[in-house]
DNA sequence: AAAAGTAATCTATCACTGATAGACTGTCAA
DNA sequence: TTGACAGTCTATCAGTGATAGATTACTTTT
């Protein structure tokens, strides 16, 4: 009898692979189990609990998609802004329910690393140490919560494919004004906005040295 | 034999003290039943599924919390914003996992009523349509962010009460600078932060009329 | 007052979940 | 050959959302 032996990094891969199939919801320790043929049991030698499980795709998504780092140019740091942001956001779009399932995690040490190493980028530009870590939060939290909505809305669309006329949030919120009936927002083009809206503060902020 | 009666607003208010006491995660159709003097099965006579009623106990808090309605004045465009932003915030905030609990939920016909007298008033201040959807859409995904973030960190903090030093998400990104070691931002602090760079970023944006 | 109808609850059960204890199976080192 | 141990298995637990169908209690009609 050979016993399928697994390693905590295909658990991972396959985990992200089911949770692109079936949604976070559909992530049960069983399925998983069955798509790398063994007893579910088995993860929990590999992993303390579900939530650990959860906690390293979420890491390993963020390794794979979001590895920005700063630029050289301290004159860049709206570019910096904005595709940082950019980056983090197309991390979470890259899986579905990609934001619910980082929402809730504590950011590794790596993740720390990386954090500071930008507020310090931001630092040379020209913020207070204060203003680079809240400029970093803020960013952080308006990416998030633009994505949870974006991939709320697609996995309600998914398994309720009638009403497209109503209640798309994004949409319902702009009337179409007589003539431009086809100026929809998209999920992208909202997301833009705003983040545009935070570059505009933190400029006004910034005292150049 | 006295069977219990329940009314759906009971059980909606029961739910709602049930979720301050145990978390999202603890809000059990058996366990709220239990509650109402009543088996678990009788509450899918009122509500179709356990989402209509998570739907419900949403719409119930924002209508109790964030009745928050344009001023008159077209000039307090900024206040309004702001204001609007907080009571929306104390709203998620009024319960626990508040944010979890509204994040993935559609907005009801009068939510979307007053929305629109919202985008009506911003337009009246000095801005598009487009403007005034996307920056009511800009503050709300910010705000849930934000909130999403407090909340699971308390509620993480509450089931481990150890690492208070380590990984206190919001502080870690701020080093203690040598001088400055009580100023460890709070959330509070940090929301308004985003909201004030939001603003000024939607200052920039306005053409008075 | 009796009967019929309907609103709301109950009992019983289903398929599924995360998790744990303890028996088993391999593999590698002494 | 014999241990040791890493890793999987079987079996089971308590808890979950949900549904079908019997039962109760109240309201309306006869």
């Amino acid at each position: 009898m050979k016993m399928t032996r697994i390693k905590r990094n295909e658990v991972i891969d396959e985990a992200l692979g089911l949770l692109d199939e079936t949604g976070l919801d559909g992530v049960s320790t069983r399925r998983l189990a069955q798509r790398l043929g063994v007893e579910s049991a088995s993860l929990y030698w590999h992993f303390k609990n579900k939530s650990e499980l959860l906690n390293e795709m979420s890491a390993a998504v963020l390794v794979r998609h979001h590895l920005h780092s700063p630029p050289e140019r301290v004159d860049d740091w709206r570019d910096f802004i904005l595709n940082n942001a950019r980056s983090f956001r197309n991390a979470l779009l890259a899986h579905r329910d990609g934001a619910r399932l980082h929402a809730g995690t504590r950011p590794t040490a790596s993740e720390v690393d990386r954090i500071f190493a930008k507020i310090g980028y931001l630092v040379r530009a020209g913020f207070t140490e204060h203003e680079a870590g809240m400029a970093l939060y803020a960013t952080s939290q308006f990416t998030i919560g633009c994505v949870l909505e974006e991939q709320a809305r697609l996995s309600q669309d998914a398994e309720d494919p009638e009403h497209h006329s109503k209640s798309e949030k994004v949409a319902v919120k702009v009337p179409r004004s007589a003539k431009a009936e086809a100026e929809v927002p998209s999920a992208t083009e909202a997301f833009e906005f705003g983040l545009d809206l935070l570059v505009q503060g933190l400029e006004k902020r910034r005292r150049p040295r």
